[in-house]
RNA sequence: GGAGAGGUGGCCGAGCGGCUGAAGGCGCUCCCCUGCUAAGGGAGUAUGGGUUGACGCCCAUCGAGGGUUCGAAUCCCUCCCUCUCCGCCA
């Protein structure tokens, strides 16, 4: 109507009455979309903190003690001697100091010193040397801070605000918790040619989580920190193909653990255990003798198209021709604070000193063992 | 941090408050011409969403969000980002 508008008085036509006809139509199409979009906020709002969907094939459970083991990989025998555990092998090698970090900062940081904090550094390259020339990763690098779009997409924000940690209030820029966030979120509205999937990223970051309701929790040792460092995969792949995907990711994951010689266990997590945004996921689990269990250092996922949703990553569907929404996938490959308490423990010796994995001998100048001084 | 400039289609680049979803150029696609290469002529060419068997039609989009107006790429406000100079700095 507005085009007639202009149409008619440049016809040289009056347009007065024409003009006075439209005059209430403003005000209450402005009231109309008002209303609509209260609805549709509020919709969202709903919708942004409904999680996502288990897979069919995911058991049913209430906690963690209904995961369904899957399969165990290697030996953990006890040694013949008495085992410590990581705290007290690397705080009596002098390398390891978790009062020093307390002064520094507080609870729940660590401060490593000579050998120790290069095998950290050599569990990190020796991963990213696998993953990306054995298995087709392309190795990224990310910011460490994200805004609030990107915790978003991933599905950090806005229901686990508490576990992150906030910076900045303008604009809002979070620690990340895991590498997931930034490597996920370069999708974020992109729509990608099929030709490029499937897109692999393998990306070592810092990790930072505020453990917020696990007070009483792992408080011993470097199990839970407020800062960690992973190496993180990630995927985005055809719909079609993410469930094999998945299998593929974990595998890749528990190479590093086979390469590392180190004793795990394979399980899926009961719908009960399952994250906020993952469809299924699969932990994979380290033998620690200090503790004499299986704990978590892997943890692979598929979100299926609840991430891609939220962030609009999409690819264009040869069968159709029209954009649609990615897979995506992500899993640690693996935790590096956590493989390096598994590697103390599983490679200590009788004398209190560790043995270095063969795999990392290369990335620690040839050093066989690390022992006092 | 200080001072300026600017964000328009795959790229470059115009744009008066009203037939501008957007001139022109480049690029790309198809056709014609030309016995090579090159040049030349013509037509087409934004993206996303919805709808249709299809032609098509409808909606949204000129950094983002608000506002003014019957009508905004164009005017006003806020924010984001980029560039130049200065300062600072790994």
């Amino acid at each position: 109507m507005s085009k007639e508008v202009g149409q008619r008085k440049a016809a040289g036509e009056d347009v007065a009455e024409l003009m006075k006809s439209m005059a209430g139509i403003g005000p209450r199409l402005k009231d109309v979309e008002a209303t609509l979009g209260g609805v549709q906020a509020e919709l969202r709002t709903l919708m942004a903190e409904i999680p996502n969907l288990p897979h069919t094939s995911v058991p049913a459970g209430s906690s963690e003690h209904d995961n369904v083991e899957i399969r165990r990989w290697g030996d953990p025998s006890q040694p013949v001697f008495e085992v410590k555990d990581h705290v007290d092998l690397g705080t009596q090698l002098g390398m390891m100091d978790f009062d020093a970090a307390t002064k520094l900062t507080g609870s729940r940081f660590v401060v490593m010193f000579g050998a120790l904090s290069t095998l950290h550094r050599a569990l990190i390259q020796f991963m990213l040397d696998v993953h990306t020339r054995e298995h087709a990763y392309r190795e990224t690098y990310v910011p460490y801070l994200v805004n609030e779009r990107s915790l978003f997409g991933t599905g950090q924000l806005p229901k686990f605000e508490e576990d992150q940690f906030l910076t900045t209030s303008d604009p809002s820029y979070y620690l990340i918790p895991t590498a997931e966030v930034p490597v996920t979120n370069l999708y974020r509205d992109v729509i990608v040619e099929p030709e490029s999937l499937p897109a692999r990223h393998v990306c070592h970051t810092p990790c930072f989580r505020q453990e917020a309701g696990s007070y009483g929790k792992d408080t011993r040792g470097m199990i839970r920190q407020h800062q960690f460092e992973k190496v993180e995969l990630v995927q985005l792949v055809d719909p079609s193909r993410s469930w094999a995907a998945l299998e593929e990711l974990t595998a890749h994951a528990a190479i590093i653990l086979e390469k590392l010689g180190l004793p795990y266990r394979v399980v899926t997590l009961c719908d009960g255990d399952l994250g906020f945004s993952a469809a299924k996921t699969y932990d994979l689990e380290v033998w620690l003798p200090g503790q004499q269990r299986y704990r978590e250092i892997s943890s692979c996922s598929n979100f299926e198209a609840f991430q891609a949703r939220r962030m609009g990553a999409r690819w264009r569907d040869p069968s159709t021709g029209k954009p649609a929404l990615l897979h995506t996938l992500n899993g640690s490959g693996l935790a590096i604070g956590r493989a390096l308490v598994a590697v103390m423990e599983n490679y200590q010796t009788a004398d209190g000193a560790i043995t270095v994995p063969e795999v990392l001998r290369p990335y620690m100048g040839g050093m066989e063992r690390i022992d006092r001084g």
